[in-house]
DNA sequence: TATATTTGCGTCATTATTACGCAAATAAGA
DNA sequence: TCTTATTTGCGTAATAATGACGCAAATATA
């Protein structure tokens, strides 16, 4: 029994990248069109009729920013009666992360004149409520790399311990000490040491890198591990 | 730009309830038109262009349940292309809580010919994809009563040490020392001790009831500090 | 009055957490 | 070359949290 609605649907996605220097930024896009034209906005778009949201978000990443994704969850769905000024639109939000070795080339089309990266300790003013959106999405990351393994989806594949140390400092907003935090993730045994040296940044005594062990993990997680950082 | 989509906007809502000699329950409706007529299905409906998500959730219940909810959160929003059979239709699935003191009288109407508690322990078929959503609500209860509050939404105001415990231990399905739970609740320091017994039921010595502070919950949240059972 | 049941309060061993100390390996500057 | 600053690696010790369990007190029921 379906009543005739009016309601569009359409899906964002808040994409996370790190970088050391950069810290933890997001994807955003330049609307070209009305309404909040030439405004910063979360890149997304409407669902076609025969493509799953999953799809829809790929899709509109693509076309929009050229952006491939490592990682996709479902954040929340934004349905206030007017958050859209045109009709009513619910958007079903995503939450994506690209790993640090493809902080890739921007590359704009459709609807964005441009997509860029923006640090999240200096974002712009953003379109609709996008800045809800985002605000939730930080809050989910933060929580989440507590939890999960995460984390490590920020990271390139093979990384120094110190990265590792650094983005969880940096996105917990609160000093580790690095003795402790390492003894810690050492123990839960998800990683692996491998025998190369990480690339010289500055001084200091050289380290090895390591990588996640996705296996390791479900294999444990599996047997009532419990990952808390 | 809007391109001309048909897709249909519904809500779902997964209520819990819970009493100590049925354990925890979930709402659900018999289905009183095509598809799947005469199937059980959680209650909801489509969304009605000038009113937010949670109103229409809150409409849906009260017209083909009856229940008021304690508590209401968003849980997950299903998708796919062909979870129903009429025409695409995405759903925003809520996850609600009433309490035992309102495990209310059900009247059916509208939609439903029937409306009843299911035990988690003994469900019936269900309706479209619904049986999905709602094992990913009684994951989302076990989790997230691990780690906030939302267990004593379950009991009445007022309840006995041993409800709460009762309910823990059956949910998350491990045994639960007694003492040590106990000992582990109280130092958290949101429950309040009346001075008053709870009502006997058999034998045993009588205990006081106990009421969740919620006051107290968020000042001691806000100073950092971490619930979990 | 005896027995089963439930609550209340405790102890003790084991495990996790936290705060540090300090040496080794490097880069860069004097 | 020698010193200094920096970063890694490996540890110890005090404190806190967890988990297993003992046992008495208060009740209903047989």
């Amino acid at each position: 029994m379906k009543t005739t609605q009016n309601i569009s649907v359409a899906v964002d996605a808040i994409v996370f990248g790190y970088q050391k220097d950069q810290g933890v930024s997001i994807l955003l896009i330049k609307r070209k069109y009305a309404p909040f034209k030439g405004k910063w906005a979360i890149p997304g778009g409407f669902v076609k009729e025969k493509e799953s949201l999953e799809f829809a978000v790929e899709r509109e990443l693509k076309e929009e920013t050229g952006v491939k994704i490592d990682y996709l969850e479902q954040l929340y769905t934004f349905g206030k009666p007017n958050r859209d000024p045109r009709n009513r639109t619910i958007s079903v939000a995503y939450f994506g992360i690209v790993n640090a070795g493809k902080f890739q080339k921007l590359q704009a089309n459709t609807d964005a004149v441009d997509a860029e990266w923006f640090p999240i300790k200096n974002l712009p003013i953003l379109a609709f409520d996008h800045r809800q959106i985002l605000t939730m999405a930080i809050e989910r990351l933060r929580n989440k790399m507590t939890y999960e393994p995460i984390g490590f989806e920020l990271l390139n594949q093979r990384f120094a311990f110190s990265e590792l140390e650094d983005l969880y400092s940096t996105l917990l907003d609160r000093p580790v000490d690095r003795r402790n935090f390492k003894k810690k993730v050492i123990k839960l045994g998800i990683l692996e040491e491998l025998d190369e040296k990480a690339p010289r940044t500055g001084a200091g005594r050289p380290g090895n890198l390591f990588q996640f062990n996705k296996n390791a993990y479900d294999r444990l997680k599996n047997d009532g591990m419990h990952f808390e950082i």
